[in-house]
Parts: structure tokens; C-alpha cells; sequence
DNA sequence: CTCTAAATGCAATACTGCTGCAAAAATAGG
DNA sequence: CCTATTTTTGCAGCAGTATTGCATTTAGAG
């Protein structure tokens, strides 16, 4: 495997498994957001179901990947930025197309600041917006 | 149960069945974002889940709910403006409470519009803010 | 009231996500 | 390099979510 995964995987004080070298690899590779059942199909059965959801709940927990709300079940992608274990911070618009089935992340694109009602506080947001990629809207 | 209820069901030609005018009127008394589990729970067991199920993707189907993106699952909240069979519009955002957990349509707050990048063609909008409502705010 | 189309309940199935535990693997320290 | 300790994995099992097919029941049209 390649050294930058490892490299990421020592930075955020993990183990170098198979699983997880694996799992990062394809991420970085695809440059989308995954769904447990995308990385379970690109592996394969080289690795157990169960461990492809720890896989992703450490990789969630230390900061490597973050959640993608999507309207038909939860992604991951890659957090860009530099987030930490207790020290996320994800503004950033996600955008799926409805055509090509890709979901990716925006990461130059902030989510606007919204002024709530009184006495609302707001700690995270997450913006989907579906339509048409760029790849498909010109065909 | 309740003519307005009915009269609903009969807007957007439905037969008006007990589980349909039951669940409307959950919807309606509750005024929040509802899960299949919630209403499931909220009931009993007079229906099966399955009718459950095909109940929302009916009142979906004729735009008497819409979906609202979770981090923990789809909820379903009714659609206050004038939606109807083939013209969804939803543009408004969605909070969830972090502390009671609800989450509610802030339906007179728009989600801003955002300049996407170069080809991108946006058709639907899904906010959803997590953070403390008003009420588990100030105590 | 009767007939027909629609809706429901039930059984079955698939998918998603989690836990406990024993076996296997990774690394720290010598 | 070897061993001991801790972490990770695979497996079995379980709970929750969502869908379909089909026989039965029901709503509403006439
Ligand atoms: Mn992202
Ligand atoms: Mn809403
Ligand atoms: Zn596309
Ligand atoms: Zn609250």
C-alpha cells in the first residue's frame, strides 16, 4: 500500500491494518462520498461487513472522514480540512447529482450563515443540494 | 375523526382509510418531523407497519409530506405550501434539537441561495441545522 | 345495494447497523 | 528477533428498516 496512507493512518495513532489501508486507499482514490455498501462491493469479500463499519466509525471518531447526509442513507467522505478527534468542522455544501448518482463534497463552498429565531443555537450544519453535476449537465 | 382531515384526503383523491386519517392527523397535532418508528409507536399496533410505510410514501407521492434529511434516519413533516403531485417545493430549513431531540420545518426561513460552480444545475435544496432549540436553550 | 378498484394484513425477503466473544494480528519493549 | 500485551478482526446472532407478492377486506362509484 502506499506510504501516505500509512502515513495518515500513524498521524491519527491507528494500527496499519489491511482493513483500514484498504478502506483510506479507496477513498482517496474515488474522491466521492462512500456508502458502506460502495466500500463493501469495492472490497470485495476480503474483509467481514462488521468490520468495514468499525473501520468506518474509527476513521469517523478520529477525524479522517465525516458524515454526508443523503437523502436515500448515510455517506463518508474524506474531511479536507484539518479536523481532529473532538474538533470537527464541516460548512462545506455537498452536492449530489441526480443523474450520475455521485454525491461529493464542495469543499470551497460554504454553507451560508442562516439567522435563526430567538434563542436558537446552531452547532452544525450539513447542506445538500441535488441536481445536475457539471459532467452531466452538458450532454 | 376531524373534517379537515378528510377534506385533505379528498384534495389530493384519496380514499380516506382509518390508517391515512390517523397518521394525517398525527401530522398534524404534533407539528414536527416524524419517523416511521414514531408513528409506528404512536399508533399502536391497529396497522401493520407495512401499511404504515405505503401510507407515508402515498402522502409523499401526492405532496402531503416531504422528506426531511436526518443524521439518524428519514423523517416526514407535512408540506405547509402549496405542494402537490409533481411540483415539490421545499426550500426552507430544517433544525434539530440536539437536547429533546425534535426536529422541526422552519418554514419562513429560505435556505440562501448558493452560487455553485461552473455547469452545476441545482433542483433541490436540503438544509438541516443540529444544534439547541429555543426551548432547551435557556434552561 | 352491488360491483370494482383500491387499500390492507400477512408472510417472506433483503438490507443496514450493532454487540459479544474467541481467534488473529499489530506493536511496544526487551 | 522474540515475547507479551493490546488492538483488531471474523463470525454468529440480533434488532431495526424497508420492500414485495398475494389473498382478503374495504371505500366509494353507480
Ligand atoms: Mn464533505
Ligand atoms: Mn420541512
Ligand atoms: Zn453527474
Ligand atoms: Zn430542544
Amino acid at each position: 500500500m502506499e506510504q501516505h496512507v500509512i502515513d495518515t493512518l500513524k498521524e491519527h495513532k491507528l494500527r496499519t491494518t489491511s482493513c483500514r489501508e484498504n478502506t483510506l486507499g479507496i477513498f482517496l482514490s474515488r474522491d466521492m462520498a462512500l456508502s458502506h455498501g460502495d466500500l463493501e462491493a469495492t472490497l470485495g469479500d476480503r474483509f467481514d461487513r462488521v468490520t468495514i463499519y468499525r473501520t468506518l466509525r474509527t476513521f469517523l471518531d478520529k477525524g479522517i472522514i465525516h458524515k454526508v447526509l443523503d437523502d436515500e442513507g448515510v455517506r463518508y467522505a474524506l474531511c479536507r480540512d484539518s479536523c481532529s478527534e473532538h474538533n470537527h468542522h464541516h460548512d462545506h455544501v455537498h452536492f449530489k447529482c441526480n443523474e450520475c448518482g455521485q454525491t461529493n463534497c464542495l469543499e470551497n463552498l460554504h454553507v451560508p450563515a442562516v439567522q435563526l429565531p430567538k434563542g436558537y443555537q446552531a452547532r452544525e450544519v450539513n447542506l445538500l443540494i441535488q441536481g445536475l453535476c457539471a459532467s452531466c449537465s452538458d450532454n
